[in-house]
DNA sequence: CTATTTGATGCAAAATTATGCAACTTTAAT
DNA sequence: ATTAAAGTTGCATAATTTTGCATCAAATAG
């Protein structure tokens, strides 16, 4: 195994703990310990790690931290991002939006899947100029640094110019008779390009989302055909699955 | 065999692998380990790979890779960072290219420096979104994971449509009479709009970019108004003084 | 305070890399 | 065709780096 390897093996274990400890590292990597400390060493050096007593801790200022990357990966969003990978397949053109929940699902890429993705999302952007195999394709426009997309004109024209076999939706409000609304008017209007440019659309939403209105509306409850929300044994969900949308 | 199927295994095997041993490779290509270091050594030379201890990785597309995030934020960019800081005011709409060179520019600008960035580098974006006075608009496109960067006519569609006061381009080449270029010519295109759009240009050089030319065209040297390079005393510099660019 | 864990240091073995060199192949020019 | 020059390749040798271990110092927990 290559140094390079190790070190990559602890960032990324870094990245997803949030803390590493030599002990670990030393049976995981199958290493000494005084190799694993040489190793954290030489990362502290470059600034990439903190080293701790017993171990490492992430370098606060990540280039590509994003605050939510503690409220990302918590279990529910983990297990919307598992069932909408099962919408997943090669070869297919997907829009994702920006938010946590897609990020959540695009973090969770296996890297054998090969994709042509399109977003407006800055941080979906460069989770996926890690992997492998997808194409990234991304929409111009003005940042917003609340939601780290662009938005805006150029966004929805450069969407418009899509034939998407899938669009995933971070959704923040949901309601059955209402549909789908935001806070933001641009990011809605975003939003609604996305839905019209996709064959199948899929509303990633937490329970907490239910039943919810905003001022700005998105698109209809029948213009979804798939809502993943974290728990799909709620009782209010039916009113969605009587209008024909799959509720998982 | 021919050297070049040596080379054009490695790259595919290491394509597919993800790395590459020598070991591996001088039984694999019937070589012995010399020549295949040798071989890494060309390719390392070239660009296509990296080469460490033992083998070779990726020129690592992902910002979490170690070899390349030490080149980031040596002490040479830093300076020229801070040297391309004092160009900048309050008001101003800054075009800034992709690279590392002017995302170290980025990770030091100031809180309280109020400008709007066109760019279309995704890491400038992120870091950029954490910025609390600048706004940021990304231009779109298909996203060049080398480079990090969207390209394509997207990108150039949306750049003409900017008149901006300032264009930081970091530079792959500079060559006192063939000018600016790059080893892509997607990339070399977006770079030649960026110039175009802008009132003052100015270039990131290392020491080592100059006298170098690759083969795509970005633009002449008398299209650049200044060049901040990390050794301004070199000798050779003066070619471009002699042409009315100012070197820091 | 004592026991235990972790860290630092020096060292030796192993692996990797650099260097010079000779044999061999290819290229270009005569 | 012959020759010279330049480039490749593999080998021997030396230098360097990496790794694991032993030992002792320092920090932490109970």
């Amino acid at each position: 195994m290559l140094k390079e390897e190790r070190l990559d093996y602890i960032l990324k274990k870094l990245n997803a703990d949030r803390k590493v400890l030599q002990t670990e590292l030393s049976t995981d990597l199958q290493v000494s310990e005084d190799t694993v400390r040489r190793d954290l060493e030489s990362l502290a050096q470059s600034g990439l790690l903190i080293k701790v007593r017993g171990g490492a801790i992430p370098h606060s200022p990540n280039p590509y931290s994003f605050k939510e990357r503690t409220l990302f990966h918590t279990d529910d969003k983990l297990l919307m991002a598992q069932k909408a990978l099962n919408l997943l397949h090669n070869g297919q053109t997907v829009i994702l939006d920006g938010g946590t929940s897609t990020l959540s699902l695009v973090k969770i890429f296996p890297p054998e899947l090969q994709l042509t993705v399109i977003t407006n999302s800055v941080p979906i952007a460069a989770q996926l100029i890690e992997h492998p195999k997808t194409q990234v394709i991304l929409t111009g426009g003005r940042v917003n640094k609340n939601a780290q997309t662009a938005g805006g004109q150029e966004t929805m024209r450069m969407l418009r110019r899509v034939r998407a076999d899938l669009c995933f939706l971070g959704v923040c409000s949901l309601h059955p008779i209402l549909g789908v609304t935001g806070m933001n008017m641009e990011e809605a209007e975003v939003k609604t390009t996305m839905v019209e440019c996709a064959s199948h659309v899929v509303a990633l939403a937490t329970g907490d989302k239910m039943g919810t209105a905003e001022p700005y509306k998105v698109c209809n409850i029948t213009d979804l055909d798939t809502i993943i929300t974290d728990n799909p044994e709620l009782e209010f969900l039916e009113a969605y699955r009587e209008q024909g949308i799959k509720v998982v």
